[in-house]
DNA sequence: TGACATATGCTCGAAAAGAGCACATGTCAG
DNA sequence: CTGACATGTGCTCTTTTCGAGCATATGTCA
């Protein structure tokens, strides 16, 4: 498994471990992996840093930054992490969360491999992606280039209508397999509330239930990689976004959901915003995280009258227009409200 | 390179493990543990399952339900929580969902443990607590017994007043350690947040943050077990609540904390209640959950304008006043809105 | 110099939320 | 039997929030 990243921890004896295995059959050793989603916004476009992965059987792919974690080494997991992606990167993580532990499929041991890696554990980091940054290694790729029906930027991506929703509506008429008999929600339904088909309101939050569903039905590559029965029979149209390697693509569909959630009740956005910004650089990089424009009026006045923001006094004037006041991310909110972020709340209906 | 993507293989053999252990620096094997924090509500009260763990040296102490997960025998980490939840407990779990994965303090090894047990999984499950449950161990204890802070049903507790803010402002007063330099919030200010001292606004939903702060700040015991410097000077008083060994009790906030926060925006209230309900026990189950009291009236509006409930014709008469209509979730209203929940927002200030 | 892009202030109406009044219909103690 | 009491239920009223539009200011740039 992984190797590049390396930790450098001594590895339990074999003794010790052969004893473990033998006597206590309650435990079964593990790996522990760490993937990161590190994101950012380059020019208005939601980035994800991806590093090439060359050690792939079928060629180099692009993967998400993952390390083991090594309870010798690192006292956290966010400390383990922290420390192999500078070293693999380069980058000096700032916000970081935990998102979720993924154990569910797909993470078999390789031949040769004893101890699999079956557990990863997943990560959010958002940094601000300056032209200068030192990345060492890997490169910003947008997040839509993997889950292109999530950017509606421009409306309504056509690929839902073009390629989602008509195969989504042939897996809804072909009958569940028995092996999921007391599942409650019907496929149409699911997929009518996932993709806001018929007039359902679109929900940019769900981000993980949607690649979950297409998974289901068969419709992306990581389902015929892992051997969905499902997905034999679809194999041969275009394909829904990128693909990437294990459950990366996963956790990234997890990473983007947290983010479009956490940013309208924690100030996070300002995660991503270099230390001054006009408050159109700031709506420009909402928007591109959560999708719908948004009134710009009004975003000035949210934005201003939560006090999230502060002006700087300078102003900047190369906008083409008239210029722009900048601002600052004003600390002190966190002290006065308890939950501040960009309240924006969806259009009635943006289907 | 990543392996984890990739095949089916069988489990390795001893001979395999050695020479993986000798071979392959990058890995360290650990146990993973999954704790469930299974909650009810019972007479109103809401509750959790704990067990009894005699093994502990310092004698019985109630614990979190535990078990190791086993890659081999279970394919999902739900998987092997619910499998080892029903043999603990006789419980059948309905409603779960994962937590935070816990790997940064007070887990040590025991003697004689090789692989130690560093990695804890931590899961919330929902449960009806009714009389005929079929325990065949464990017992339900209030969670206000481990979090007496938070329960604000009579108002704010006086527990607060009495002895948690004076020794916070105690606490804040003393210089923050050189090992936190670059901390940005002051003491004093995270603790006003947290505690909604000095009029600040108590939000419901940060049980973990304050959990945190106390540990912190060494005021409950699991900080002076876990040998937090700043415990020491602090031991001698009235204790904070029942502590739990390892994490459980950080793990039971984190819990709380979630139940609090997704029973606003996903109908997971009704996984607490019996099938057919009063409104006015959906709304005590509400507040024990969340602690403040709501207007009734408007409560009623809410959950029937959300379409959360309809009603099934049959009233209950024994109510001790007039007779109640009774109600069962209305599953459609997953079909319809994005976020249903029990939209209650708190009231201006309860502080 | 004028088209254009951006910034900024203000208003209006709809919807949602908080809070109270009034009354209906049961139980239960005396 | 009767009245205190507890609960259920309908309605109104005010405040706040939010979506949306109008109008205007002040820059850049062809």
């Amino acid at each position: 498994m992984n190797m590049e990243l390396s930790g450098r921890g001594k590895p339990t004896t074999d003794k010790a471990q052969r004893l473990q295995a033998r006597n206590n059959p309650e435990h079964s050793a593990v790996g522990i992996g760490l993937n990161a989603a590190i994101v950012a916004v380059l020019d208005n476009e939601p980035v994800v840093l991806v590093v090439r992965n060359d050690a792939d059987s079928a060629g180099a792919t692009d993967v998400l930054p993952f390390g083991p974690f090594n309870p010798r080494e690192h006292r956290t997991l966010e400390g383990g992490l922290r420390a192999w992606v500078r070293d693999q990167t380069g980058l000096d993580l700032g916000y970081a969360e935990q998102l979720y532990t993924f154990a569910d499929r797909g993470r078999h041991a390789e031949p040769g491999d004893i101890i699999p890696h079956v557990v990863s554990i997943g990560y959010l980091a958002l940094t601000e992606a300056n032209a200068k940054s030192d990345l060492t290694n890997g490169a910003w790729r947008s997040w839509y280039q993997y889950f292109p029906w999530e950017d509606w930027r421009r409306g309504r991506p056509d690929i839902i209508a073009a390629d989602i929703e008509p195969r989504l509506k042939m897996w809804a008429e072909r009958p569940s397999p028995a092996t999921t008999p007391q599942r409650p929600i019907a496929r149409a339904d699911r997929a009518r509330m996932c993709f806001g088909l018929d007039g359902t309101a679109w929900d940019e939050e769900k981000v993980l239930e949607r690649y979950e569903l297409l998974y289901e039905a068969g419709l992306i590559e990581e389902a015929l990689r892992d051997g969905r029965s499902a997905a034999q029979a679809w194999t041969e149209r275009p394909k829904l976004g990128h693909a990437m390697p294990s459950d990366h693509r996963r956790i990234l569909a997890t990473a983007i959901g947290r983010t479009r959630a956490k940013i309208k009740y924690r100030p996070v956005v300002f995660e991503l915003m270099p230390p001054e910004f006009t408050l159109y650089e700031l709506q420009k990089t909402v928007e591109a995280i959560l999708g719908p424009h948004l009134h710009k009026q009004n975003f000035r006045r949210l934005v201003e009258g939560a006090g999230l923001v502060e002006p700087t006094g300078d102003m900047k004037n190369r906008t083409g227009g008239r210029p722009a006041k900048l601002f600052k991310f004003r600390r002190e909110v966190l002290l006065e409200r308890p939950a501040p972020g960009v309240r924006v709340s969806a259009p009635p209906n943006r289907a």
